[in-house]
DNA sequence: AATGAATGAGTGTTCATTCAT
DNA sequence: AATGAATGAACACTCATTCAT
């Protein structure tokens, strides 16, 4: 599906999250998201396949500004610890910022019939470097002797269960701020 | 009379707990239900007040399995790395023989509409007594000063994410078995 | 499809005859008949399982009351031309009171979709008699040696182009009487 | 210029025909004749006023190319069962050789709606040709007495009808071939 | 308690047609 | 002449829910 107006289609994209976010997987419909953006039913599908075309690249959208910014934070040249520290502060600060693309992230993620639609991102650069540092790390001893897959998943969603305690108000920033868990991560990880 | 009544709502839980999983809940509907254990659609609304009475009815049910079954697993009177031990093994245990309750229970609690109507189970007697075991420990510096809510959130976490990476063959129990969880959780939770 | 109430199943029978007949199959919709019959769109769906099945059901509705008529006046016992002579003038007085059911029978077989649909109708008890007994006055040499395939669908044809002939008002039947397509017919089926 | 014009003219009445022969009337849409020749979807509308008009075109388009055929091998000076023997080795050609042609006449020819839009072919002149020669034929109490309209209507519709049957693998040419039609025809034809 | 029937609202998708460029 | 974009209307089909029996 090749772009036709640029403005258009992030219009679309950003009503879609929207949506998305507000109603859940369940109730999501094309419909919802012409209403919000004030645009007509169809002119969506002149942009997008089919409603799961639209959801793919929804998630698409938001996984490629998360790569970015985490590719623009790496840096494994200081210690492991002060490297997980540097990583868990950059996710905070890119939820800070761009809160509903972590949120679709995980969203998207949860749907099996969605999850089989959307790219295997493991390939993307900036992973394969975090996974080779582990690797290296690992054959020094220092990181447990776990598999990385399970490894990164905890990690991840250590920092996501953190923001949807936030969000749920179930806990506050200052019960707990993320510098805390930098701590028990820190001991889980390495040896 | 009222046995068979009884066997009724436990058809229709059962016939909604397999639909929510081979589905999911975007697409779950009565009619599916309905159709699947061979009951007119109608009739579910005499047992349920409404599709979402009906899911969150199937989501305590598991609920109440599952709290049922750590009860009656919940030993403090070891050591803290014991009493860990044992519940991981008693997760594992009830994994093992109730796949679905743990699955759903998980995927209801992805929704945020449904979330809403799910009653907190934090009263529930067995939480209670879990969160008392950590306070104590916190008094005495042996468990990591963190919110409660967030470490008993990371050690599920930690747990499911295990079962869910075998289930989509991400993982093999032969790379990693649930035992080897225990060491880095231990590591997190406790200093 | 079990039928439910009778009287609403064949009031959207009836109704989608009519829409069919007005419309052709091109721009046949079940909201068309729904809106024709005044009823909910949703409720034709009560009593067919899609918009073909319905088709094919408004198909088989009038074969039969086609077929029946054609056994009640079957009688192989006269002549030959006889026998042709009754064929013709039935079929007439079939037209007659049943106008719609033979355009039905002739429009739904013109669709190459709905024809893979539609049940053969070769096999029933009635085709096989006609086809026995052209058969047998072949045998004897009484009738063109052509294939019965062939030779029937040249009679069914003749007589509704006579029928589409007078709808179309390219022809009226002081013209030309039904009866006149006897002598020529009866020319081209038998020697 | 002009000839780019009627070359692009031509690509979507092929188009169409093509759409419409392995579509069907019902599913025919400018969509679909777009996309099969690589050619905006509004563009046809600079070619045609509307669908109809575009449906009506192909129609004549194959309709001229069937006249002049019939035109050219026209030959009323030899006996009427050579002429008749001619018409149908004539239409028998013409189908081998534009099978489409043939396809689409007929099938443009169901549609109620578009019949009429359809313009009477009756005053061509090949056709007044053919009724003049068999109503001179008629005088001399050569040809039945019936209406020249229906008399045309049986010949074609016993030709198509061979056609039909055989595309339909109801009949294959070994069984029948296209001249065995002539004898029963003669004798229905002419007295 | 159980069911068949009925319905209104919604949903994804297609399409004919128009318009500005 | 050609095209991309936009839209409103239509359509098949699903579904939650209600009601009478």
């Amino acid at each position: 599906m090749k772009i036709k107006t640029e403005e258009q289609y992030n219009k679309i994209i950003n009503g879609a999250t929207i949506i998305l976010l507000t109603e859940g997987l369940a109730t999501f419909s094309t419909i919802k998201v012409a209403k919000l953006i004030n645009m007509s039913q169809s002119n969506i599908y002149v942009y997008f396949k089919n409603k799961d075309d639209l959801l793919v690249s929804v998630f698409r959208y938001h996984q490629k500004k998360y790569i970015h910014f985490l590719a623009a934070k790496w840096d494994p040249s200081r210690s492991p610890k002060a490297v997980l520290t540097n990583f868990v502060t950059a996710l905070n600060q890119f939820h800070t910022d761009n809160k509903d693309s972590l949120e679709v992230i995980w969203l998207v993620r949860q749907s099996p019939k969605l999850r089989q639609l959307i790219p295997q991102v493991a390939d993307d650069e900036i992973f394969v470097k975090i996974f080779k540092w582990l690797e290296s790390l690992q054959k020094q001893g220092k990181v447990r002797p776990l598999p990385l897959m399970y490894l990164t998943n905890l990690v991840f969603s250590a920092v996501i269960n953190y923001f949807q305690l936030l969000d749920s108000q179930e806990l506050t920033s200052n019960e707990m701020s993320i510098e805390e868990i930098v701590t028990p991560l820190s001991a889980l990880l390495f040896v």
